[in-house]
DNA sequence: CTATTTTATCGTAATATTGCAATATAATTA
DNA sequence: TAATTATATTGCAATATTACGATAAAATAG
């Protein structure tokens, strides 16, 4: 065992666990906070805002970006990591909708 | 190695990715939208609803409970599960204030 | 008190995640 | 082409997560 069982659950189900679980972590979190923040475009000196070594930051970053949280362009020898506005979007939604149905129906507890 | 470096990044960041960990998981999503679906304050029968045995549904709530996503109440020999709805609200403002800012600054990418 | 019902906990096996040193790859520069 | 710079990948050890059978605990009913 040990193993997530997706079958059993929505495509939607499935597709919200992964984009949440890319931000289940403080380092990513903290990454995506500070692409937010910093006004340029910032490539890998993420490496020496954070306090992790350059493999575990571009581990970090290869899982935001496979759940489409950021998009990293070539310039140079560098790359260039933004935020993937349209993650953010559909993250935003998600609670949106979520917070207006919970008001529509009482809660009982 | 293995363990996640908590202690440099922020008390916030810790707390998001604590909350967002509670939700990344497919079973987990699945039991906050049947609890917001239904409009009674469902007890015991997630497990009913969900392919899962009650072990694990059980393991499931008390992590959605301990990140403060739902509350339960005990009813007889049953326990009434009901979501927290400060902790979506509290979700649904980090991303929309996150959305917010990512609008003031321009992406590059 | 005993049986029943409902939920929680324990123990454990299978798998996944985290972090980094070492190394590889890609783009640019000399 | 060779050296440099920036990032990615590999391999591995430590730890965490997932799932469930077995069992315990809590509340009620008889």
């Amino acid at each position: 065992m040990g193993v997530t069982k997706t079958e059993h659950f929505t495509e939607a189900q499935n597709a919200t666990a992964l984009q949440l679980k890319a931000l289940a972590h403080p380092a990513r979190v903290a990454i995506m906070e500070y692409l937010c923040e910093v006004n340029s475009c910032i490539c890998g000196d993420i490496v020496n805002e954070l306090p992790l070594s350059q493999p575990t930051i571009s581990q970090h970053l290869k899982e935001l970006k496979n759940a489409g949280l950021i998009k990293g362009t070539v310039e140079g020898t560098a790359i260039c990591y933004c935020i993937d506005e349209n993650g953010i979007a559909q993250l935003q939604s998600y609670f949106n909708q979520f917070a207006t149905r919970l008001h529509d129906k009482k809660q009982c507890c």
